[in-house]
DNA sequence: GTCGAATCTGTGATCGCTCACAGACCACAC
DNA sequence: GTGTGGTCTGTGAGCGATCACAGATTCGAC
C-alpha cells in the first residue's frame, strides 16, 4: 500500500483550527499544542507516562493544568470499550431494602472504594420487570464494566440472567443455587453460631428465633443457631419473619409470645427485626435483659440507638464492600477471583 | 482550500466490512444493513423517527430487535455532549447524612424519577477537600449534565464553586447565601409552626425545642418555633444539636432537662432527635407523651417505630425529589425554571 | 405540465480520544 | 563503520454515533 513517498499531502484534517473557543472544555489537541508536543505524547501521559521524556512529562503537565484539561470519557470509552463506570444494582421488590440501614453502609462504601480507582458508581434500582428489563439492558450495553449485585432475595431472575452474560458480576451475599457468580458475604452462619453461644453462656434456657430464611444470608443464620442448639431447637422456639422490617420483629414476637411464654432469650436475623422484638416485649411487660436477652445481628445504627442497646453480632460491611470491588475489578481485568467469606464478631451491649 | 473537483475518491472507509463477528454488541450499521436502509435512517428511528417512512420503521424495528442492538452511549455522547446522567452529590463532612433515613429515600425517588427520563443517576461524595475537587473536575469535565445537590451543611463550598460554573444545578433545601442556585425544599418554616400551634392546642406550656439551625432547613424550623411562641420562646428552652443524630439528641434532651426540668413539650427539628430525646426522656424517668410531649420532624421511617411512636412533620421527600428532577431536566434544557417550596403536613401518633 | 413544498433517504464530516506503526535519536557493543 | 536495541515521538486510522446537506420521490395546486 505505502510506496513510500508521499506527494506532500494536502493535509486533509488541520485539526483544532478555527473550533478554538468554543465551548466545552479544551481538547488533548489543545494541551498538545501548548505543551509543544503531539496528541500521542500527551495520551501517553495521560496513560501511565511510560516511553515518555521527563520534559514532556512536565510540559504536559503544566499545560494541562494550564487549560483545566478533563479527558472526555466518551472519546475514551469509545476507543477503549471500556466506561470506567459500575452499577450498582439493588434488587428489591418490595424496596425495604432501602430503608435497610445496612444498604447505606454498603453503598457508601463501595462508591468510596471505587472512587479511589476512578471509578463512577452508577445506581440502579430494580424493583419490578420492566426494571428488571432495563437494567438489563442498560448492562448488556456496555454502559458500564460490571455490577456490584445487592439483592436480598437470592432466588433473584436478574442473577440468572447476569450469570449468563459476560459481564463482570459480584453480589453481595450467596445467591441461591449456586449459579456461579463469585459473592462476598459475612459468615453468616458462625455468627449466628457466636450469638447463640453467647445466650447460652449466659444461662439461658429457652432461647427462641425470629428468622427470615428467604433473605440472603436468612437460612445460614437459622443453619447456625441449630447447630449450637441442636435439639434443643424446638420447632415452636422458632418463627419467621417475611423480611427484615421492625414491624415484622414486633409480629414476629408477637407470635413467639403466644406459643412459647417461656422462652428467656431471642435471637433475631436482623437489627431491624431485634428492634421490632423490643417494642413487643416491652408491650408485653417484659423486662429486657432480666426477663428476656435479645440478640440482634448486623450490628447497624439502630444496634445502638435502641434502649436498651442490642447485643449483636458485627458484620463487617466496609470490608464487604471493599472486597466486592476487589474481586469485581480482578474480574473486569480477567483475573482470576472467587468468592469471599468474611468473619464476624459479637459485639456485646445491653440487650443481652 | 476545496477546488471543488475532488478526483475519485479510493473510498479509504469500506465500513463495518471483515470486523464483523467481533465482540461488543452490534453497530447502527448492522442494524442499517439488516433492515436493508442507512445508518441515517436507522439514527432517526433511534432519535424521535420524525422523516421515517413506515415501513423503515417497521424494517429498523425488526432488525434492532433480531440484533438486540442498544446505541452506544459514548459514541452518541462524543458527538451531541450530552450524558444522559446526572451527578447525585452528597456532600457531608461527617458521613452522618448517609446515615439519615430522609437521604435514602431522596435518593430512591431521584432515582426513579431519572429513569424515567432514561437517566442514570451517578453517585458521589464528598466528604473531604479532595473529594471536593475530584467531584468538581468531574462534574466540569462534561462527565454529566447536571447536578442533585445534597448537601446537609448550607454553607457549602462546593455550592459555590458549581454555582459559578455552567453545569445545571438543583439543590435539596434552602443553600445558605443566596447564591443563586434553585432549590427545592420543604416548608420548613411553616413546617415548624404547625407542630408548634399543635402542641399549643394541646395545652402544653412550656414548650422546649431542640434545634440545629446551621444544617439545611434547620434555622427556619426555629424560626416557625418561635413565630407561634413570640416571647414565650425563652432562650432557655431552646438547645442546639451539632447534628441530626439519636445521640446528639439524647444529649441536647439531658442538657435541657437540666437547664429546664419544668417542661411539659419538646419540639425537636429532627425524627432522629426527636428518637434520641425519647430515650434520654424515658431514662429520665418522665412518660411520653402524659409528662412531656415529644413531636418530630421528617417523618422519617424511624418516626414509626419509636416507642412511643412519634407524632411529626411530614416532608414530602418524594415530592421533592420528583421536583428536583424535573428543575434540574428543565435547567439542563436551558428552560427557565425556579426554586420551589413543598407544603408540609402534621401526622399525630402517640408521642403528643 | 410545471412548480414548490413536504417527506423520505443516503452520505460525508465530525466529535476527542487510543492504539499501532514507523521513524528519529541515542547509546553501546562489535 | 555497522548493527542492535532501547527510548521517545508524531501520524493515520479508527471507535460508533449524530448532524447537516443534498438528492430523490411524492403530491397537490396552479
Amino acid at each position: 500500500m505505502s510506496d513510500g513517498t508521499t506527494p506532500d499531502a494536502p493535509h486533509p484534517k488541520s485539526r483544532g483550527a478555527a473550533r478554538r473557543a468554543m465551548r466545552r472544555g479544551p481538547t488533548i489537541d489543545d494541551v498538545a499544542e501548548l505543551a509543544g508536543v503531539s496528541r500521542g505524547t500527551v495520551s501517553r501521559v495521560l496513560n501511565g507516562a511510560r516511553y515518555v521524556s521527563p520534559a514532556s512529562l512536565k510540559a504536559v503537565e503544566r499545560a494541562m493544568r494550564q487549560t483545566g484539561y478533563t479527558v472526555n470519557q466518551s472519546a475514551r470509552s469509545l476507543v477503549t470499550k471500556r466506561s470506567d463506570a459500575v452499577a450498582f444494582v439493588l434488587s428489591e421488590p418490595q424496596e425495604r431494602l432501602f430503608e435497610d440501614p445496612n444498604f447505606s453502609v454498603l453503598l457508601r462504601s463501595c462508591t468510596q472504594a471505587l472512587a479511589a480507582h476512578d471509578i463512577s458508581l452508577i445506581l440502579m434500582l430494580e424493583s419490578d420487570e420492566d426494571e428488571r428489563d432495563r437494567v438489563l439492558r442498560y448492562v448488556r450495553g456496555g454502559h458500564v464494566d460490571g455490577v456490584l449485585l445487592i439483592s436480598a432475595h437470592s432466588g433473584d431472575s436478574l442473577i440468572a440472567s447476569l450469570a449468563r452474560g459476560d459481564v463482570p458480576t459480584v453480589a453481595c451475599g450467596k445467591p441461591a443455587g449456586d449459579i456461579g457468580i463469585p459473592y462476598v458475604a459475612a459468615e453468616d452462619r458462625e455468627g449466628a453460631r457466636q450469638m447463640t453461644r453467647y445466650l447460652v453462656e449466659q444461662g439461658r434456657k429457652r432461647i427462641g428465633m425470629i428468622g427470615c430464611p428467604q433473605i440472603a444470608g436468612g437460612a445460614e443464620r437459622l443453619e447456625g443457631y441449630r447447630d449450637v442448639l441442636g435439639r434443643r431447637a424446638l420447632r415452636r422456639l422458632v418463627v419467621d419473619a417475611p423480611n427484615y422490617s421492625h414491624a415484622a420483629g414486633a409480629e414476629a414476637m408477637r407470635r413467639l409470645l403466644a406459643t412459647s411464654p417461656d422462652i428467656d432469650a431471642v435471637f433475631a436475623a436482623s437489627d431491624s427485626l431485634a428492634a421490632g422484638a423490643l417494642t413487643e416485649l416491652r408491650r408485653a411487660g417484659r423486662g429486657v435483659p432480666d426477663d428476656v436477652a435479645v440478640g440482634g445481628f448486623d450490628d447497624s445504627r439502630i444496634a445502638q440507638e435502641t434502649d436498651p442497646a442490642l447485643t449483636t453480632i458485627r458484620q463487617p460491611l466496609e470490608l464487604v464492600s471493599r472486597n466486592m470491588v476487589d474481586v469485581l475489578l480482578r474480574l473486569i481485568r480477567r483475573e482470576p477471583s472467587a468468592s469471599r467469606l468474611l468473619p464476624t464478631e459479637l459485639v456485646v451491649r445491653e440487650s443481652a
